[in-house]
DNA sequence: ACACTAGCAGACAGGTCTGTCTGTCTTCAA
DNA sequence: TTGAAGACAGACAGACCTGTCTGCTAGTGT
């Protein structure tokens, strides 16, 4: 038990967690203007100065949220690829599987930063984040598809980024899992076609 | 000048237009949740008391306005379907250039429902009237499907569902109108592949 | 002429949100 | 042992939001 003993550094570390994962569960799940800060912080179990000490705004909770995110789907994708598939082109095809495994899950609610800007306003700290994460994204598209040997690379990732994006806005609203198969097909058609064999 | 001379009748119907207008641009451009009713009913220059007599609740506007969206989204798409092309086949493809004119339209912010649908609780009427708007985006495209002829029409509409849907993020998102060529240009294929020649 | 209808303007209540501040308690370091 | 740091609980201010209510004005029908 050393729950009990804990540096203040320790303590400190530990509420920033615990506020981080508050938030990614209420906003995710809610949305982040619905959820306030009395929400967060009382699923969290800290105090509000807390909050305001370690990440000084709400704002700041919002872009720590999302970059949480946008990390921790990198480094899914990433290893999952990685880890599943052999080839360029396999992992071209493979992103849709591994981003369907999320469609299942309990408490899916669709991409966190296209509901995220959807009433962010200009200029926002939601905005900043959202352009981080969609750069990130046409780049794994842009270079799977350059290793693959795509003929055209950028019109190839920038079909496939609208293939994973309607994917997931499909499976969200619609409710409907079978989006990640629908997108995979239509993936690997279009992969087919672009790729030299 | 009839300006001046209005039945009461006349007056009520000219405030709810006017409501309606005012909600429109102002939730769609800002957000359903972040647009508070005071400033709805000063950009429409009518008191609150006649939006509440009128609409019941903001849901009843906010019902009012994407229904109204809804309507001018399928009348629109409808129109130009019909008098830009000729055939079911052409007309699976035209729908994305359809889509693509309001892409570079000034204040073009994404979909609408899927907006709206981010910060939504569940059960409430934004859900019911996204819902009423997929079915029509699905079966417009199943319907386009099966009178070209395809092979498996519920699977290709799925798919341009998806490329529909991708599109419209992607537009939003990156501020790349150019999404409606690589969307057009993927469906394009996909139908070639799907509808025997 | 007179009640009726309906919009307009704005005050108001009740609630919620963000952000600040006060005071208490615990742990660490000097 | 004593002071610094930091978490906790909660009060508080100021703003905003929804929804109701009260006067006021103007046109309509009887």
């Amino acid at each position: 038990m050393s729950k009990k003993v804990l540096s203040p550094r320790e303590r400190s570390a530990a509420a920033r967690a615990r506020l981080l994962a508050a938030a990614n569960e209420l906003f995710y799940a809610e949305g982040v203007q619905s959820v306030g800060i009395d929400r967060v912080i009382e699923h969290a179990g800290v105090a509000k100065a807390t909050l305001y000490s370690a990440f000084g705004s709400k704002d700041g909770l919002v872009r720590a949220y999302l970059q949480a995110r946008h990390a921790a789907t990198a480094e899914r994708m990433t290893r999952e690829l990685e880890t599943r598939y052999d080839t360029p082109k396999e992992r071209l095809v493979g992103t849709f599987e591994v981003q369907g495994l999320s469609f299942t899950e309990p408490g899916f609610r669709g991409c966190a930063f296209i509901s995220a800007s959807a009433d962010a306003p200009p200029g926002g700290v939601v905005e900043q984040a959202a352009q981080d994460y969609r750069t990130w994204l046409h780049e794994l598209f842009f270079d799977l598809a350059q290793q693959a040997g795509a003929k055209d690379a950028k019109s190839l990732a920038h079909q496939l980024v609208i293939l994973y994006d309607g994917a997931g806005v499909s499976a969200w609203l619609d409710r409907d899992p079978s989006a990640e198969t629908a997108a995979r097909t239509a993936a690997a058609a279009l992969i087919d076609a672009a790729i030299p064999n």
